[in-house]
DNA sequence: GCACCAATGCAATATTATAACATTATATTC
DNA sequence: GAATATAATGTTATAATATTGCATTGGTGC
C-alpha cells in the first residue's frame, strides 16, 4: 500500500499514474489523447474524489477553453473502461486507480475528515464477497466496497465528529 | 435469506416491511405519517432498486396529488435515517431493508438482468471490511457493498450479456 | 486525394437532488 | 379551548450530475 498522506511526494503518484497509463494505451493500442491525459492528471491531482464538473473548472482555469461536460464525461468513460480511474458512486466522483487491470473492482475507505479515498488490495475483501455470491449461484461481474469513516491521522487530530 | 424470486408471495413481503416499521416507529416515537407509508409501500412494491422520479410518478399513478421532489426526498431521508431502506448509490435508487437497525451497512448482489437486489447478511463481508479497517487504523461509520452481475435465475435463462 | 472511423466540439436537455420559505398539522402547556 | 412550540408537509425555484444527438475535426489506410 503506498503511503498517500500529507508528507508523502505527491508528484511521484501523479508521474507513476501517467507512466502506468501510457504503458497500458500503449500495449492496447489505445489512444492517449491530450484531453485524457489532462483529465487523468487532473482525477491525480489528490487522493480525494473529485467531480466531473469539480475537473471541468480546474481544465478551464489552466488555460484550457472551458470543455464542455460531455467532453470531460468522455475521457473519465475511457478512464474507466480502462481501470484507470474508479468511480465512486456514493460521493459522484472519481479518483486515481493503483493497478489497471482491475476495472471491475474497487475497494475503499473513504475518509468524512480528509475526504481521502485509499484503495485497499482486493485480496482482502474479494474472497468473501465471492464466497458470498457463490453462495447464491451469483456470477460476479463488478464489486464496489466504499466504505465511509475516518482516517487513522484524522482520528488523532479531531475531536469529534 | 427470504426467497424474493417470481413464485414468492410478495405481498407477504410489503406486509412484514410495513409491520416491521411501525413496530420500529411506535417504539422509537417516530412518526410513521401517510406520505412515509405510502413510499414505503412503494419501494416495497418490488426487489429492484427504485428511482425517486418513479417513485413519485407511481404515487401520482395512485391517485394521490403528485408529490414535489422534496416531498419524496423527505420521506426517503425519514426512511433511510431510520434503516427501513437502503440507498443503492450505483443505481441512484433505493431498496427496501429487511432488518430495520443496520442502516450503516448494506451489501448487496444486484442482477444486471432482473435488476433484483438481493440483500446479504451483514455477517459474510463484515469481517473481512473489519480488519482490513483495522489494519489502517480506520474507524469505519458506513460500509457499502455493491456487487453486479447476473443472478442464479437469470444464470438459466440468459444465454449472454 | 478519398473514404472511413474514432475522437472531439457543441447545444440542448434529461435526471437526480436540494435550498428557501410558506403553510399545515400535531403536541404541549397553560 | 386558546396559545405556543415543534415537526411535517407544500411550493417554487434551482443546483448538481449526466446524457443525447448531431456537427466537425483529425488521423489511417487505400
Amino acid at each position: 500500500m503506498h503511503n498517500i498522506y500529507p508528507q508523502h511526494n505527491h508528484q511521484h503518484c501523479i508521474d507513476e499514474a501517467l507512466l502506468r497509463a501510457r504503458d497500458l494505451c500503449q500495449q492496447h493500442q489505445l489512444k492517449f489523447t491530450t484531453i485524457r491525459e489532462l483529465v487523468l492528471t487532473t482525477v491525480w491531482s489528490s487522493h480525494k474524489p473529485i467531480g466531473a464538473y469539480t475537473i471541468l473548472e480546474k481544465l478551464a482555469k489552466e488555460g484550457l477553453r472551458r470543455p464542455a461536460p460531455p467532453t470531460v464525461y468522455r475521457a473519465l468513460d475511457f478512464l474507466l473502461d480502462n481501470g484507470l480511474i474508479h468511480r465512486i458512486a456514493s460521493l459522484n466522483a472519481f479518483v486515481g486507480c493503483n493497478e489497471p487491470g482491475h476495472a471491475h473492482q474497487g475497494h475503499f475507505l473513504i475518509c468524512r475528515h480528509c475526504q481521502v479515498a485509499l484503495e485497499l488490495d482486493t485480496q482482502l475483501i474479494y474472497p468473501a464477497i465471492s464466497a458470498a455470491a457463490k453462495q447464491q449461484n451469483f456470477s460476479v461481474d463488478t464489486a464496489s466496497l466504499e466504505v465511509v469513516g475516518c482516517c487513522a491521522r484524522c482520528s488523532e487530530t479531531v475531536s469529534n465528529d
